[in-house]
DNA sequence: TTTTTTTTGGAAAACGTTTTCGGAAACGTT
DNA sequence: AACGTTTCCGAAAACGTTTTCCAAAAAAAA
């Protein structure tokens, strides 16, 4: 399928050259103890000031700069953190990921990112990576797979710094950011209620996953608000991805049994509606109403475009940061916090009812 | 626009008790000295192998493993190696980072990943960053200010091992993995021509990059080799981004002249192009054929699905990885080669002649 | 038995820092 | 002149490894 053709240039590396300058050298240079030198760049007050700038202004034009890793090898911490998520090829991940880095970065700290891909046992391993180098905090959204969650707890035992984000588990006492599902699913069926559609279905995500329940029951109880009466066949288990909406969508219409309204566990269910409703020949909204979660970028893009539930996800990331970066500087005891964001209804043409 | 709330739960760490059982305590433990746990470790011939595997259950049983850092310091390289791209909100550059980590995890490797944000300034800073904590090889994808590459070549002076994809830079006599975006754009736009069209305009990307050159190019010398005329008119110079191709489409739409088909630089400016062309009740293809570059996931779901070149991703990455071992693992003399891997056009109904 | 060779394992140096400790010089006070 | 402070700076220990060098013990050869 992919071809490729390799060009030989005729230029040739230098034997790899990495002697960095180091500490001594500059001492030697300067005519001074490596302490002093060491002084000058931690900025002690026991140093001559003319002494220490002169020291800089050598260092500077050496090229020298202090080697991390021997700083972390005595001071017992890297100034690194990691990051193991399940995947970063949907935008969400990278965004929470955008937000973790502009906390940490100026705090001078590095960020490490590791993918489980959906995978415990990768998970666990990318965590002992992380450890073994180190990192001064961990920050965690747990893979589909992860049930058994004791490496986390052993850690959190030894008091290592330990954050979830969106993928958490009740069972971890530590600190966790999260958005508020069920409130969200909420507002998004009475949004389709109160534009007036009176037959609303709900495309359910994997039962076993926490934010598919808490959205479920968020679509439920706005429906008993408005007594309106909650049949189990309102209610449709999907998978997550786009093919899983279409089917769903097919054995709908296949049924004969159209609601007025859908609101999907998430944008790819919504959008694998749709892809099968216009494919078949009807309207949206007129015929059928959808609302998806957690926007995509598609969801403005699409025709018509989707409304969705917009989940913060750089604030996500700013706050796991914070939340983490406290537990590092206020090494002893620390008390977990659980903050709960709110999501974003964005309202958009698929929702919209129409005036006849 | 988002409120918060903080849960404050009772529980509280211990005071952290990160005390890493090191070599020495597993020596003490064995009561051996700590010259033997570490041949233990790395299987040295002068350990009798009774002994060796009783420390290794040892120390396994104590949860020792050998601290990298320490290990690092020592041998003067990390096992790590350092990836800088200008961002990775999009699709394209976290699929190609999968394919780089594919290649070096399995060889032991770890992955550091950092985002320059398009900014020449901190893509200087990560590359430093990355070289302090000593990287034993580096991987750029240049941002789009960085005109400068001084830093970059001081890197492949010393030897450092450097491999380019994507943004690469002409001046950097280092590997590189690019894709033919000439040909590409060439086939793309003979597709056009293959399909029927006749009055075929372009897109281009901003001037100043290497690939919107070469997509241009391939669109001229495809129409040139059809003796189809190529007028200055036909070429608009574009943005990147999706307003940009409203933009450009708005223009051409006011200005009564409208081309049969566009080949776009990217998919966001045909994508633009199309909504603005749907907004005014143009039909596509039938009033106005497109064309994409660089399969976004959005291609096959807007509508109509775009026609669009597809990257090799995952190979990019996996190819930019095996160049990087190469040059690692050949410590001294290295000739860079530079893999060009082809696209390829994923033909849809954007771009397909409708019979009348 | 003595000598030589091989096997095994310990002591110590090295990697590049920071920091504690103490000493010398400079200065001020009596 | 004698003493106490302060300021400045060097020596050395420490972080956790690997590896070189050397010595002891064991085995083999004489």
């Amino acid at each position: 399928m992919c071809f490729f053709f390799v060009y030989l240039l005729e230029y040739c590396h230098q034997p790899m050259n990495m002697k960095h300058t180091t500490i001594k050298d500059v001492a030697k240079r300067v005519n001074c103890s490596i302490s002093t030198v060491s002084r000058a760049f931690n900025d002690k007050y026991d140093i001559r000031k003319e002494k220490r700038d002169f020291i800089l202004s050598v260092a500077e034009e050496m090229g020298y700069s202090p080697n991390p890793i021997a700083k972390s090898l005595l001071k017992q911490c890297t100034n690194q953190i990691g990051i193991v998520v399940p995947e970063f090829t949907n935008a969400f991940f990278p965004e929470v990921i955008m937000g973790i880095q502009e906390v940490f970065l100026s705090k001078g700290y590095q960020v490490l990112i590791m993918q489980s891909s959906e995978s415990h046992q990768n998970e666990i391993k990318n965590i002992k990576t992380m450890e073994n180098n180190m990192v001064d905090g961990l920050i965690v959204s747990l893979s589909q797979e992860s049930k058994n969650v004791d490496y986390l707890q052993s850690l959190i035992n030894k008091g290592f710094p330990l954050v979830l984000f969106n993928r958490v588990s009740d069972e971890l006492q530590t600190s966790k950011v999260i958005i508020d599902d069920y409130k969200c699913a909420f507002f998004a069926t009475e949004h389709l209620i109160y534009e007036g559609y009176k037959n609303i279905y709900h495309f359910a995500g994997p039962e076993g996953m926490k934010f598919s329940q808490n959205r479920k029951k968020g679509f439920i109880n706005a429906l008993k608000k408005h007594k309106i009466e909650v049949s189990d066949n309102k209610i449709i288990q999907t998978g997550l991805m786009i093919s899983d909406g279409e089917k769903a969508m097919e054995a709908l219409i296949l049924s004969n049994n159209l609601p007025d309204a859908i609101f999907a566990v998430n944008d790819p269910t919504a959008i694998g509606a749709m892809k099968t409703l216009k494919k078949h020949g009807y309207r949206i909204p007129e015929d059928v109403a959808l609302v998806g979660f957690t926007e995509s970028k598609l969801a403005e893009l699409i025709d018509p475009p989707l409304t969705s539930v917009a989940q913060p996800t750089f604030e996500i990331g700013q706050t796991t940061a914070k939340l983490l970066l406290e537990q590092i500087e206020c090494k002893g005891a620390y008390t977990p916090k659980t903050v709960v964001l709110e999501g974003k209804l964005n309202i958009r043409a698929s929702s919209i009812k129409v005036n006849h």
